[in-house]
DNA sequence: GCGCCGTTTTGTCCAAGACAACTTGTCCGT
DNA sequence: ACGGACAAGTTGTCTTGGACAAAACGGCGC
């Protein structure tokens, strides 16, 4: 019934290309029908069968992909071509905070990362969170290391699994600051997490690690918590706030229905903050959320929460 | 051009239903054609979509399909009698770790995660682990727990935020007792991870946990890391073993074809070991691969790779 | 430079049909 | 009663080609 997806090394079903690419199967079939590639040979029964090669070539075609490029104008062309494109894309982009000679500092544990050193790794960042102090950790290395290692990944300098190796080092560290930030009930009650199809976490363990340390009381869903769960959350919880947190995977529409959608289920009284990276949140802020685009407006926002409730 | 996924909290859409559920839709699609159900509206736009109560009915139906029913038998039949089939169908199969009363004691972890009581239930546990010993709470606590909170949830008994804060819950406790065992980077060096579409990470944990107290050298990638950058990985710390964590949350043949795919990939000396709830390892285990149907079975199983060695 | 608006591009959905792999049931010989 | 062979039924995934809304692009006027 299944195990078409055999696989024998050499060439690879549809299903097996949309695991291993995260390519849907219509989205491949109709890629060969309007650009010519992928150009699967069929199997004796006819069904398409994927040459490695080109399994390659799609793996490629798809990361550049997430760094803003579009198939139309890439699928045709060679592999060298490719690595060129990915090789160049991302040069342009240098925000203020990439200019501070400290970028260099940060440099260090990329390396790190590189080399595959996670004991080292995560030994040179728990140093660096106890002598900074876990909110300079925060806000000067865990916030700009992320951007950086996004950018090193679009760029192809990462392999996914280097960048997986970065993240989870990193939670692991902030994971372990946290828990060394002794736990109050206080106000406000803060609650966090994602929405769905947001499987980034790092955004929501840093304001999670700001939070606590301004006393607030946390308390984290993870990740991927559908919009009527979270509602139920706040409610169970007596949130004062929801805090969420977006990168660039989540569509900007995504973004805007889901934060109006939160808005009008949730509580007049229950603030909605928003963070992160995704574009969505650098246009201009919707009614009725509070939009964060750097981790140190966090503070002075709860100080004011507090002055406003006093 | 995506995100008719986005839908309103009322009723989803083919691609939300795929996600929430499993099924694919091409399934979807061909079961309201043969039987009749589900039986989605149509939106303004002509496409499907399903009332959430079908949602429901249809992750109660993909369970009984996991515990070995046939959709045509089961698919016309009433939520009503669904659940008692569910019932009748957990008698059964009685582990031995069920049969123990402490199943009981296990159940005052479930009523404080439906108290909302986060600090009580990380407290509780917390000190189970250290009562208890961290190999004992992970087999006889964090696993037959992990177990019944998921039969609650497919009952019903548990809200998505109810699940996702007992999630949370277990992971900081089972990190922390990760963080107190000594890291040693002793032979066999295990690399953990799971498929892409499989986002339970707590199964990863608890193997992490085993293995580290066997003095294993344990990296893990976290979750979902796709086939090729576990072989990219692999390859890089130069594991010994590639160990994997099932839930059912995953097609069975996603698993069956992801391993084989694997297991072709990978370099013949590295062995393959897969292990969790996933129907699809309860058959004739694939060969290459050690399956693990118990996390009691780790342990020898290490020593056994150790006197292979020696 | 920046916001608005028509035009392309692009991913997902739909329909009905086909078919191999798996299950189940029946029959027969030992 | 058991087991093996064979037929019939069941089931998931693949196929084709067409359609269309959402997103991105590219001028245009300011």
């Amino acid at each position: 019934m299944n195990d078409r997806s055999v696989t024998s090394g050499i060439a690879l079903s549809i299903a097996a290309v949309e695991r291993d690419t995260g390519l849907a199967k219509d989205t491949l079939r109709v890629w060969e029908r309007r650009y010519g590639f992928p150009n699967p040979g069929r199997d004796a029964f006819g069904e398409r069968s994927y040459p490695i090669e080109q399994v390659d070539k799609l793996r490629v075609i798809r990361r550049l992909m997430d760094s803003g490029h579009r198939p139309g104008r890439i699928m045709s062309l060679s592999l060298e071509e490719l690595h060129a494109l990915a090789a160049q894309s991302v040069e342009a982009p240098r925000s203020a905070s990439d200019l501070r000679s400290d970028r260099d500092d940060l440099q260090r544990f990329i390396e790190l990362t590189k080399a595959h050193d996670v004991d080292g790794l995560r030994r040179a960042l728990s140093q660096a969170a106890v002598r900074m102090g876990v909110d300079r950790f925060v806000i000067d290395v865990a916030a700009p290391l992320n951007r950086m290692v996004g950018e090193a990944w679009a760029r192809g300098y990462f392999e996914v699994f280097e960048e997986h190796l970065y993240t989870e080092s990193m939670q692991i560290v902030l994971r372990n600051a946290i828990s060394t930030i002794p736990r109050t009930g206080n106000r406000p009650r803060v609650l966090l997490t994602t929405f769905p199809n947001e499987s980034h976490g790092l955004g929501l363990l840093m304001a999670e690690a700001i939070l606590s340390l301004e006393g607030c009381g946390c308390l984290s869903l993870g990740v991927q918590t559908p919009v009527w769960d979270i509602v139920l959350a706040a409610t169970a919880h007596h949130a004062d706030i929801v805090a969420l947190s977006f990168t660039a995977s989540l569509g900007v529409n995504a973004v805007t229905d889901g934060l109006a959608e939160l808005r009008a289920k949730l509580p007049r009284a229950t603030e909605l903050w928003a963070g992160g990276q995704s574009p969505a949140l650098a246009r201009r802020s919707p009614p009725g959320i509070q939009v964060f685009r750097d981790l140190t407006e966090i503070a002075p926002t709860v100080a004011r929460w507090r002055s406003r409730r006093a």
